[in-house]
DNA sequence: CGGGATCCCACCGGATACTG
DNA sequence: CAGTATCCGGTGGGATCCCG
């Protein structure tokens, strides 16, 4: 009967199990075995929300992955509604966090440049599936 | 020459493009549509943040997600370090926001069980990346 | 058990002004 | 241009008590 707990897969923690045949004593092994599961996927979920965590830290990933390379003023004017003191912050905590790079040039007036690094372009398919839900979930709230 | 803002996808966006032969009206044509492109991407990432934003919310999603139908303190035993006051403000936020169903049982101390919509169950996919750069990024961290 | 009400604080984040 | 410094209000969120 243990073979059951054997059974279980995140694919199917996503299914009722109403039709299926445990007693008291499996159920709460599988119940179990779930909670770990989930757990660890609780943190690893945490982990990754530590550092994208925010307001803003994800749209400015966003922006530095569709457009390149950017300045100061460019990825302000990108990101709507975002002011100077908490984009210098979040790219700040960003570069600490070895998402982005930091470029400085020496120009008359100095001329600074953002990008992300190989390591910041591996969120890039977290950034794609939340910008495809959010897509599809504006064209569901306009019917 | 206006064939070469065509050339133009989210896909080529990740690569610099220094060795590019544009004049400066090309270069700027290319940017603006970039910066169209890229805002389109970060309203829709705006909405998704709107409804998963904060501390919690997803971290309520996945575990429902997980674990399937769950009660008020399954639910804050799974997820570490919520009040009662923030899970049942989370609750109530995403049950408006139809990603959550609520399910009242009359029973003798009150039961209440919280599942996840299908309209719930397609942010899986934004989860399970989110979880699996987690996972990576502490393997990494870890060296 | 499943929350609501209240209190309270930390810190997020906006506005403005200033610097190199 | 690319920030930093300072001030300050709103609120996210914890602790505690209470109620059906």
């Amino acid at each position: 009967m243990q073979i059951s707990v054997i059974r279980f897969t995140f694919e199917s923690s996503f299914q009722n199990e109403t039709d299926f045949p445990a007693e008291t004593m499996t159920a709460k092994a599988i119940k179990h075995e779930k909670s770990i599961a989930c757990r660890s996927q609780l943190r690893a979920i945490h982990d990754t929300l530590e550092l994208i965590n925010g307001k803003w830290k994800i749209s400015v990933i966003a922006s530095l992955s569709f457009l390149g390379k950017c300045r100061f003023m460019e990825l302000q004017r990108e990101v709507d509604g975002v002011g100077a003191k908490m984009l210098s912050q979040v790219l700040k905590e960003l570069e600490e966090n070895q998402l982005i790079n930091r470029q400085v040039f020496d120009t008359k007036p100095v001329t600074v440049e953002y990008s992300l690094t190989d390591y910041g372009r591996t969120l890039q398919r977290v950034i794609n599936e939340m910008a495809e839900w959010g897509a599809n979930h504006r064209k569901k709230i306009l019917e």
